[in-house]
DNA sequence: CGGCTAATGTACGAACTGGTTCGTTAGTAG
DNA sequence: CTACTAACGAACCAGTTCGTACATTAGCCG
């Protein structure tokens, strides 16, 4: 029971201080939009000052930046984790799309963040160079699946991996992205426990439903 | 031939001076979000000035909720023109997701402020007494065609209106909502116009497909 | 046609906000 | 132990932004 300090009892720590700066300004970011994000609350929710912010990162948009590629990155290695051997392609496609679904629906800053990019028309995106070069690993293995689905000939063939990729964010994104003015209007939260596990079979069950469609 | 004064030719006009606010800050406000907006920016793309915007409307969040609020009448009237008399209720339920997408993808910005109404987690909708007590008549709609489909036994029961209505939402929104970081990412602009037909039957042969499943 | 009021324009100010300047100190290499 | 540098803090600054006070006038009503 020596009494070592713990790592993190270093009063000057970059990459702690880095990572904590980028923890809040995610949270600030998705909480308020880049303009309505404001650098000196961010600088206030953390241990150190703004000073720091500008001395890290350079100023408000790069930090900006590095969020987005931070958030990007976790749903990346999340697809890259996806496992689908020994599934048939139906199973295949409602595992990944329900898979999908639980990321979405348990990462609501990361939604949130897309959304504030989407308003801002991608201009911050196309300026990171760490995604704009970064493929899309999801599409692959959907791509997989599909020319086994068509193979066996379960699946029609006039819809490409974007195409079901695009119709599986769809649903999964939705009730996430729209989760307070269709609560507000429709009297129903889709986050609720129950609504979302109906929802996630119905995800499933309408992709399956559509590939098997004859085209 | 006569030189009739045409109608507009008031000075001042409070109806048109107004109407012409909310033509502009319906663009500013989809453009840039709330907190983006600049109430001079608006006020500059106005025959008038800043301070109508005040006497009018009284301030920038009152100015932003009657935007909203005409944006979404917009909506509403769409809905309430639909007609799908005389249809089996696959072609039905077809024909109303088709002109929702239609619809949204020609509205984008009813889209954005909705985005970015979500972002505010609709505080500002639930503000608005027009909104809150306004019906949504799509829902019933989306009732009748499901009940006649049941009936039919074509279609599944374990969905209600509401359900449907956000699936064909979904479908609808996504390519408009994300088209700058889902175009950025895979290339692909979704709302390229040979694109949209392929979407647009998309979602038509998903819906069908979904709702003949059995449960 | 006189006067009353809705409608409008100008100029300004207080608070905010992104970014910077200047100086200080913890940690470590030698 | 010393000296050097990466890491840091406080105060400040210039430009912006929402909102308002004050002055003015168009258009209508009797």
């Amino acid at each position: 029971m020596s009494d070592q300090p713990p790592k993190n009892s270093r009063l000057r720590d970059a990459v702690r201080t880095q990572a904590e700066i980028l923890d809040v300004a995610t949270r600030e970011f998705a909480e308020r939009g880049y303009a309505g994000a404001r650098v000196d609350e961010i600088a206030a929710l953390t241990r150190t000052t703004k000073r720091m912010i500008y001395y890290y990162f350079g100023g408000k948009e790069q930090l900006y930046i590095k969020v987005l590629e931070r958030a990007y990155t976790g749903i990346r290695e999340a697809e890259q984790a996806v496992d689908v051997t020994g599934l048939d392609p139906a199973e295949a496609i409602r595992h990944l799309a329900q898979l999908t679904f639980d990321h979405h629906t348990e990462h609501a800053d990361f939604i949130r963040l897309v959304s504030i990019e989407n308003i801002h028309r991608a201009e911050h995106l196309a300026k990171s160079e760490t995604l704009a070069k970064a493929g899309t690993p999801v599409i692959d293995l959907i791509s997989g699946i599909l020319a086994r689905g068509r193979e066996q000939g379960v699946f029609r063939d006039d819809t490409d991996a974007v195409d079901v990729h695009m119709m599986i964010s769809s649903f999964a994104v939705f009730p996430v992205a729209n989760q307070h003015t269709f609560g507000t209007l429709f009297g129903r939260d889709p986050l609720d426990p129950a609504r979302r596990a109906h929802y996630r079979r119905m995800l499933g069950d309408m992709v399956v439903a559509y590939l098997r469609t004859g085209s």
